[in-house]
RNA sequence: GGAAGUUUAGCUCAGCUGGGAGAGCAUCUGCCUUACAAGCAGAGGGUCAUAGGUUCGAGCCCUAUAACUUCCACCA
């Protein structure tokens, strides 16, 4: 074995075995309960952040956890294909061949997208193996795949044939970039200094005129009226008469519309059904034309006249000018105000009338929310379920199509010469009415969302009935972040409540975001982001894994840098080191059950630990508090196991006597056997490793038992007194400078328990750096002393002793016990804590009085 | 505008149904002791954001305030 923990030398060995011998393959095995998860699918496009690495930490800690309890654990890995950002992806491709998506047919687009997949979709896959991930690979799944389009188009037609999926006339937010509508969720808003601009409106009868503020004077082409607010003296009289459009010179109505708020501005907005939702909605109230003036690809078209080609923004400074020119301009001010922007590309989105496919979502949202009310769908932390109602008492009809050629394209068939429509899981190649071969599908394709709502049973072979749907599905668990509740956790739910009659999963756990050590969004502007995969190479995926799993409490952002990373790989090369330690001391070993030898208190003292470990760990990862988990792991390895056990446990080790080592080498290998199955979930490469280096090991560790609580090793013990012992003789020999180097003679005079410090006098010797221990009968001139309720210690000083510290310390000590005692006595004689505090409680605290009492009588009598 | 979260040691964060403030890192001191110097031992460091309230008892529960963060809505 290595000196020192360097994962590159067996973290890809590990993980290649683990491949090889389907130690994650998950099959139908009705003799064993299941325990399903579903990953959320990365896009394809992408490439490993932190995020991935967190998220997958989890789902992989909870997967091996429950493999080794004895489940048939399965988790079904896969990959979206994130049509907006891949057919972005390609468009660039292109560019750099000189070829616009003009130039080129859809189905060769679509070719050109499949090899962007085929060359790039492994790579996150790739990289998720190094995290040392245990899902089952061969369950593989792509969005797009053939059995997934499946699902999706079925889906599809039976919400149309059911009358939940509709074609509409509908503002929608269009991406004048990507050149297709997003969803309200997608659309983002920023905030952005603009100006506004007051424009004078001239009344048409020449009597002055009405003055309008604007963000957005390109859109005054499309201008159909000029609305005040009904209770606006100011305006009342104007109402009915027109205004005539600057530039323009087309009339259009002054009307009285309660939207228009007063104190805005001038009170008066000019109205634009086009290119505003709002203004849409005033628009239909009033019966106003509707004139588009901006062009698919944010320009503006022939309304605008000479502005006609330019762009919707850069038009603006033009206006401007020609406004001013005009004499209507009346002032330009700044202003602040949010634009809603696409969210994969950032480009200003245009609201846009414009026929769309839509899901009807009051109906289905129902179920989706009584599901949660019930408790039968939970979240973790509880707190999200507002964020998942909220969404869902508000919902809007979710606009599914997308002028896009990646993607699924919407399986609606219509015949050319008789107009009949379906829906249609198959092609349609002939008409069901009129039987004409010229049937043309639909041409947009579905938001990525429609099909990764599917994601939790389509994966699973839905609608093909299975062995594998039935015995796997529902899932248990979903593990995401809190930014995709809305995009993705509500739509599965509702989706599979509609299509399967249950629940995807019953608990929800949401992770929180990771952000860099300033606790900011990682992002490529600010050059801040960590890549994971540098991470592993130089810390290896053990470490990795357990800086971002350590301490993590669920739906908390937590700040994150390499550091985190190189501290975890500090506390795995401990604990590869006590491998070493227990592995080359027990090589030779017969093992045999713990009942067979004489346990002294250390041993009994650590068996006691471990119980309450494998209890708390248990207890932890069953409620998903997989950073306590890992913190408790942590502490017994280092403060209890290493630092007192092991230590404790050479001189047993290195000893003459056979029984008491062969002892103490079997309960080091149980101890340290069962530790690195409690830390397998966490870091599953190294205890692999040292697992494998055991004298006694099954074939792997990842299919080996997880500890079970044993109540039988669990008893209590007082070895816990021996090292408040040591820890005192430290102390004290500290305050007195003698460097760790310098062995004094270590005298006790015990008070009770002169067994319990007899067996333990070589350890204390040792630990506490003792030349010798001598068990005294009389108190000793000349040293430091320390009272403990064990036992007092003289350590020699003979000069060096300082009675004015010594005395100085007994007071101390003194004081702090009559304040103890005061507040015992204060709280027992208290008749409302009596009565109402817990009865454990109470007897500990009555117990503790009485205790300190003892020790004060004790050290009063010191005070001389 | 509506909602949620956070505020605990210099830094990053734990802290269970209310029952004596914790860890890691950093700092200081002493040690190369044969698993580990990526180490060991010891020490210092906190009005638990502020102000009230409930309680025998509050870091934890309630009310208000402040600062920061996030989500939802989007007034031109």
């Amino acid at each position: 074995m290595d000196k020192t923990y360097n994962p590159q030398n067996f973290e890809k060995r590990i993980y290649k075995n683990w491949l090889d011998k389907k130690y994650f393959s998950a099959r139908v095995n009705k003799n064993k309960k299941k325990f399903s998860i579903v990953m959320p699918p990365p896009n394809v496009t992408g490439k490993a952040h932190v995020g991935h690495a967190l998220n997958n930490t989890i789902q992989d800690i909870l997967v091996r956890y429950k493999r080794m309890q004895g489940y048939e654990a399965c988790w079904i890995p896969g990959t979206d294909h994130a049509a907006i950002a891949t057919e972005a992806k390609v468009v660039d491709m292109l560019k750099k061949e000189g070829i616009t998506k003009d130039d080129i047919s859809r189905e060769d687009f679509i070719a050109r997208g499949w090899e962007w997949y085929k060359k790039y979709g492994n790579i996150i896959c790739e990289q998720f193996k190094e995290l040392g991930i245990s899902c089952d690979w061969d369950r593989l799944s792509f969005t797009m795949d053939e059995k997934l389009n499946r699902a999706v188009r079925k889906v599809f037609v039976d919400y149309y044939n059911e009358g939940y999926i509709y074609k509409g006339k509908r503002v929608v937010n269009y991406c004048p970039n990507c050149r297709s509508s997003i969803s309200d969720i997608e659309n983002e808003y920023k905030e952005q200094t603009t100006k506004l601009w007051h424009i004078k409106y001239p009344l048409e009868d020449g009597s002055g005129g009405i003055i309008v503020a604007t963000t957005r004077p390109e859109t005054m082409f499309g201008d159909t009226a000029v609305a005040v607010n009904s209770k606006d003296n100011r305006y009342k009289k104007l109402v009915g008469k027109n205004v005539i459009l600057p530039i323009v010179n087309r009339p259009i109505p002054i009307i009285a519309d309660d939207y228009c708020e007063m104190e805005f501005g001038t009170g008066a907005v000019k109205i634009t059904p086009a290119h505003d939702v709002n203004d849409y909605e005033v628009g239909l109230r009033h019966k106003l034309p509707i004139i588009t003036v901006i062009d698919d690809a944010g320009k503006l078209n022939s309304y605008a006249g000479k502005f006609a080609g330019l762009d919707r923004i850069k038009a603006r400074d033009e206006i401007e000018k020609e406004l001013d020119r005009l004499g209507v301009l009346v002032k330009v001010e700044k202003y602040k105000n949010k634009v809603g922007c696409c969210q994969r590309c950032g480009e200003m989105t245009e609201p846009k009338i414009s026929e769309q496919w839509f899901v009807k979502m009051k109906d289905l949202a129902k179920p989706a929310i009584e599901k949660v009310k019930t408790g039968e769908l939970r979240f973790v932390p509880k707190r999200y379920e507002k964020q998942y109602l909220n969404w869902l008492n508000n919902i809007q009809d979710w606009c599914i199509s997308r002028q896009l050629w990646l993607g699924h394209r919407i399986p609606i068939f219509t015949c050319q010469d008789c107009g009949y429509v379906k829906a249609s899981v198959d092609d349609v190649k002939e008409c069901d009415r009129c039987h004409s071969k010229h049937i043309e599908q639909d041409k947009d394709v579905l938001d990525t969302w429609f099909s990764s709502a599917l994601w939790p049973f389509s994966t699973l072979g839905y609608p093909e009935k299975s062995k594998d749907f039935d015995y796997f599905y529902p899932t248990d668990v979903l593990v995401t972040a809190y930014d995709i509740i809305t995009f993705w956790v509500v739509r599965m739910v509702f989706s599979a409540l509609h299509f399967t009659h249950k629940l995807p999963f019953k608990d929800v756990i949401i992770n929180g975001m990771v952000r860099d050590a300033q606790g900011r969004k990682m992002s490529k502007n600010l050059g801040n982001g960590i890549d994971p995969m540098e991470v592993i190479s130089e810390c290896g995926a053990d470490s990795l894994r357990l800086s971002l799993v350590n301490g993590m409490s669920l739906g908390v952002d937590c700040a994150y840098s390499v550091d985190k990373a190189r501290d975890s790989k500090v506390f795995i090369n401990k604990l590869y080191n006590a491998g070493k330690f227990v592995i080359s001391n027990t090589a030779d070993i017969k093992p045999r059950s713990l009942d067979e030898f004489k346990l002294d208190s250390k041993d009994k003292w650590i068996l006691n630990k471990l119980q309450n470990l494998i209890k708390s760990t248990c207890k932890n990862l069953d409620k998903y508090s997989i950073g306590v988990a890992s913190a408790n792991l942590i502490d017994f390895t280092v403060a209890d196991f290493c630092d007192w056990y092991i230590e404790a446990s050479k001189l047993d080790l290195y000893g003459n006597d056979e029984v008491k080592k062969e002892k103490t080498q079997n309960i080091l290998l149980y101890v340290f056997t069962n530790l690195l199955k409690l830390f397998h979930p966490f870091i599953p490469f190294v205890t692999e490793e040292l697992y494998q280096n055991l004298s006694v090991h099954e074939e792997t560790i990842m299919r080996s038992s997880f500890p079970v609580y044993d109540k039988k090793l669990a008893k209590k013990n007082s070895f816990g007194q021996i090292i408040e012992v040591i820890k005192a003789i430290r102390t004290t020999r500290a305050n007195y400078q003698i460097p760790d180097n310098k062995k004094i003679t270590i005298n006790i005079l015990p008070n009770e328990k002169i067994s319990l410090i007899r067996e333990n006098r070589e350890i204390i010797n040792k630990l506490a750096g003792g030349s010798e221990v001598k068990i005294v009968k009389k108190e000793m001139e000349k040293s430091a002393k320390i009272i403990t309720k064990l036992c007092t210690i003289f350590l020699p000083m003979g000069d060096l002793v300082d009675e004015k510290q010594e005395q100085e310390k007994l007071q101390k000590s003194i004081e702090n016990l009559k304040f103890e005692i005061a507040r015992s006595e204060k709280m027992l004689s208290n008749p409302n804590f009596v009565a109402k505090a817990p009865q454990k409680l109470v007897a500990s605290e009555q117990e503790k009085l009485a205790k300190n009492k003892e020790f004060l009588e004790k050290l009063l009598k010191e005070n001389r």
